[in-house]
DNA sequence: TTTATAAATGAAGATTTGATGAAGATTAAA
DNA sequence: TTTAATCTTCATCAAATCTTCATTTATAAA
C-alpha cells in the first residue's frame, strides 16, 4: 500500500487528483493547508508527496523545506502552468523531486501517476520506511533486520519477505508454501514449520527473544509489528 | 566528471544542450544514431542519457529498452511539444525516469540541468564511488584491478565490465549472457558459471581469496564494492 | 488434571544448485 | 588450410538447501 499525501487548497484538482489516484491503487490523504499536511506528515507512513506551491497558509516551499530536514520523501511539486521561475527554484534548490503543470486535458492524469510511478522506482525503498525493523534491499534481495543483513536461504527469504510487506495477517503453511513454489508443487504442509524455525533462528542471532512471528494454533503464521 | 549521452538527431538542440550541459561541468557524448550511441553506451561508463524519441535509424523507445536491458542507468526522454502519448508510454513502460519537453524558450536549458541533477542526486551515489578498484580504460578497453591489467577474454572482459558499472545488484545468467550477445543468441546459461570462474581465477592471480565476485544461489551473481 | 491435537525441534535423507576440469566446437588469425 | 584462442558443453563432485520424520514440548478443551 503506498500512501500519498495531496497538499492542494483548489477543491476541484484536489478531487480529480485523489479519484485518479485510487482508481490506480495508490491511498490518498488530501490537506488544504500546510500545517494539516505537515501535522499529518509527521505522524504517518507518506511514501510521497504531491505538494501545491499556492497555499492560503504557508508558503509551498516552506513545506517542502521543512519536509526535507525531517526525511528525504520524495515530493512532486504542482504549479499552475507557466510558472517556469517556480519550477527552477524547486529543483535547483536540492529538494523537490519532479514537478508538474496543472492542466485540464485527459492525459494529465496519466502523467501524474506514471511520473509517481518513475519517482517511487528510483527511491529506495529503505528511506521510505521511516522506523520500520525490516529493511528489503531490491537490488541485492537481502532482508535486514535492525539494519543487520539476514542470511536466509531462498525459501526463507521469500517467505519472510512476504510476512514483512504484509504484517499483522495470518497466513496458512498452504499459502506460505505457494509463496515459496511459483507452480502447484506438492510439497508436506508441515515443510513450513521448519523453515519458520530457521527463520526465528536467523532473527534471534540479531535480537534475542524477539517474538515478531507469531504462531496462530489451527491457522496459520503472522509477523506483529 | 559525469559522463552524459546525448542522442538527438537534431544539430540545432543537440548543440545547445552539449554547450549549456558541458557549462555547467558535465562531460556530454552527442550522437545522432540510435546505432552509435548504443555502441557508445555498451563500451563506456555513461551516467544519465538524453534521448530523442524521433530518431533517424531506430526507434527513440527500441534504444531505451535496449539500454534497460543492461544497465538501470538514468534515462530522459527528449520529446517535441505536445507528444503526450510518449510520455505517457515512456513513464508508463517503467523505462524512462523523465521527459523533458523540447522548447525554444530561455528557460529550457536550466530546466534540463536542475531535473538531471535532481535524477542524478535520486540515482544510487554508491554507484559511482569506491570504483578505484576497478578502472576501465576506454581507448585500450581494458579493465584494470588493484592498477594490474587484467587479461581476460572478450566475453568475460564484457561480463567484469557490466559487473563493475553496477557494482552490488544481482544478474541472472541469462541478463549476463545477453551482455555478450547482442542479439538473441541462444547459449546454454551455465555458460556463464564457466566465465564468472575464469574471471574469478584472474582476479586470483592478482589477490587471492578476493571475494569480489559473489554468488546468489538461484538468483545469480553480483560484484560486491 | 487429563487428554487429544498442534507445533517445535533435531537430525537424517533427498534434491537442487553451483564449482570445477576437461573435451569438443567454433571462430579468428596467420 | 592450419593454428591458436575462445566459447560452449558436459560429467562429476561438493555444498547448500529442502523435505521428511520421529520425538518432545506446548496448548486448549473436556
Amino acid at each position: 500500500m503506498i500512501n500519498i499525501l495531496i497538499v492542494e487548497d483548489d477543491i476541484t484538482i484536489a478531487e480529480a487528483l485523489v479519484f485518479a489516484l485510487e482508481n490506480s491503487g495508490f491511498k490518498c490523504k488530501w490537506f488544504t493547508t500546510g500545517g494539516e499536511a505537515l501535522n499529518h506528515f509527521e505522524h504517518n507512513d507518506v511514501d510521497l508527496v504531491l505538494l501545491d506551491i499556492g497555499l492560503p497558509d504557508i508558503d509551498g516551499f516552506d513545506v517542502l523545506r521543512i519536509i526535507r530536514k525531517q526525511s528525504s520523501t520524495p515530493v512532486i511539486i504542482l504549479t499552475a502552468r507557466g510558472e517556469s521561475e517556480d519550477q527552477v527554484l524547486a529543483l535547483e534548490g536540492h529538494e523537490a523531486d519532479d514537478y508538474i503543470v496543472k492542466e485540464s486535458g485527459s492525459d494529465s492524469p496519466r502523467i501524474i501517476i506514471a511520473k509517481i510511478k518513475a519517482i517511487l522506482r528510483r527511491s529506495k525503498p529503505e528511506v521510505k520506511k521511516n522506523n520500520s525493523v525490516f529493511s528489503f534491499n531490491e537490488a541485492l534481495q537481502q532482508l535486514s533486520f535492525r539494519g543487520e543483513v539476514l542470511t536466509l536461504t531462498p525459501a526463507e527469504c521469500k517467505i519472510l519477505t512476504h510476512l514483512v510487506k504484509n504484517p499483522n495477517r495470518i497466513f496458512t503453511r498452504q499459502v506460505l508454501l505457494n509463496v515459496i513454489h511459483d507452480g502447484p508443487i506438492g510439497s508436506d504442509i508441515a515443510t513450513i514449520n521448519t523453515h519458520i524455525k530457521s527463520i526465528r533462528k536467523a532473527l534471534a542471532k540479531i535480537e534475542k527473544d524477539s517474538e515478531y512471528i507469531t504462531t496462530h494454533r489451527g491457522l496459520g503464521y503472522s509477523l506483529v509489528l
